[in-house]
DNA sequence: CGACGCTTTGACAAACTTCAATCCCCGTGG
DNA sequence: CCACGGGGATTGAAGTTTGTCAAAGCGTCG
């Protein structure tokens, strides 16, 4: 979807276009927190009183099956908002993928501080590209082909991240996690999608897409 | 949404459970609807500026891809609201699933009326309620065997309708594009579990859970 | 009764997974 | 600087699950 931030792997606070107060504001009542790499942020079922934003590295939020199944939610990057589950538990757990930095903002205190309109346009904002994103991936596992699916994973991934040349922060498992798959298929989508020059990887974590419509006829 | 429906003037249904304020108020200020079976109630991208509720009969939402593959989304009975996508166009369409009637709301007459927080609890809700769902069935298509998800929709269906002997309102093929399977899949799936004594069939449409244990097991 | 639609069943094919081996990148230590 | 080791990624072969195609069963409604 349209991103109303613009993605900055730096710390740089600057944020091009409009932002709404409360965004400003959580900015500033926030708490910067480090993450080591696969550290928890929070936990399923813990309370959800926290709003949380990436300022470097990036999220995945993940659901485990009790016999280890895992199925990841979403991922985060930069700028981003996750959290915001509006039940009073988190439904999924969140975890850092790489090391990074994390803005934490309680959110009863943004809401006395914002104002209840505010605040609410904020999270309400949050929910509904959250279900807006969980919709799409519904779609994305119910119906689409290995390779679709990965196809429509690297064109999200890039229309997201917005740079020539991508950057996976995730490892294949998370990737195969993500699209309901093992990484054995991922692996083979991903060449089958190389030697059909449709994307190019200079090492096993990083792509450029050479065909954009291409891709975008495989991933439907 | 098409002029050809006529209203129906029945007077207010039962409706179990508590009820809050915007609640009732959704009840008296709204029109009710009947709807053939497989009509239309909103289509996909349409503008979402009203509410709905199921009266009687049950409701579908789903998506379609270019080529025909069909993703439903989720499914609607009556007491249940639905449609309240929080940005300004549906993402998925709505359909009938059976002739019933619909009540439908302008949601900026509902927030006069009931005033913005009665409306911000109500929508917040049922959004809330709709992400949580949207999750679960993320879980269910990304890492559940069919065995798992035919399971697991004759568990939820029979908790929400909370019946001793529920009917399915839906044929095979709604079944199947919920669960993302094929008919023969869904239908083989459902012998398997009356072999083995975990629910039995009394039709192809209304079925009694005989091993509620078992079939929680098999949903996990 | 007969036709139609939906469901079930069977045989086969395709997609994806599993298991196992190998490769490759990259950091570490000699 | 280069060899070594280790974790993740890729590839191959075989197996399993699910999909496809086709036919038969069942129920309902004229």
């Amino acid at each position: 979807m349209t991103q109303t931030h613009r993605l900055d792997d730096t710390t740089a606070p600057f944020m091009p276009g409009p932002r709404a107060a409360a965004d400003d504001l959580m900015m500033s009542l926030g708490v910067r927190m480090t993450f080591a790499k696969d550290e928890e942020i929070y936990g399923q079922d813990e309370k959800a009183d926290l709003i949380y934003r990436v300022i470097s590295g990036a999220v995945r939020t993940t659901r485990v099956m009790s016999d280890g199944r895992r199925q990841i939610g979403g991922f985060y990057y930069p700028g981003e908002m996750f959290g915001v589950e509006a039940s009073d538990h988190h439904r999924f757990s969140a975890e850092a993928l790489s090391d990074g930095i994390i803005l934490v903002v309680k959110a009863s205190a943004l809401r006395a501080v914002a104002g209840d309109e505010a605040f609410g346009r904020l999270t309400w904002t949050a929910t509904n590209r959250e279900l807006d994103r969980t919709q799409d991936h519904l779609l994305l596992l119910g119906r689409k082909t290995a390779a679709e699916r990965v196809a429509s994973f690297l064109m999200e991934l890039a229309d997201r991240r917005g740079a020539e040349a991508v950057t996976l922060p995730m490892g294949r498992q998370d990737m195969a996690d993500y699209l309901g798959l093992t990484i054995e298929t991922v692996s083979r989508m991903l060449t089958q999608l190389q030697s059909a020059l449709v994307v190019e990887f200079l090492g096993s974590r990083i792509f450029k897409i050479s065909n954009r419509c291409a891709l975008a006829r495989l991933a439907d």
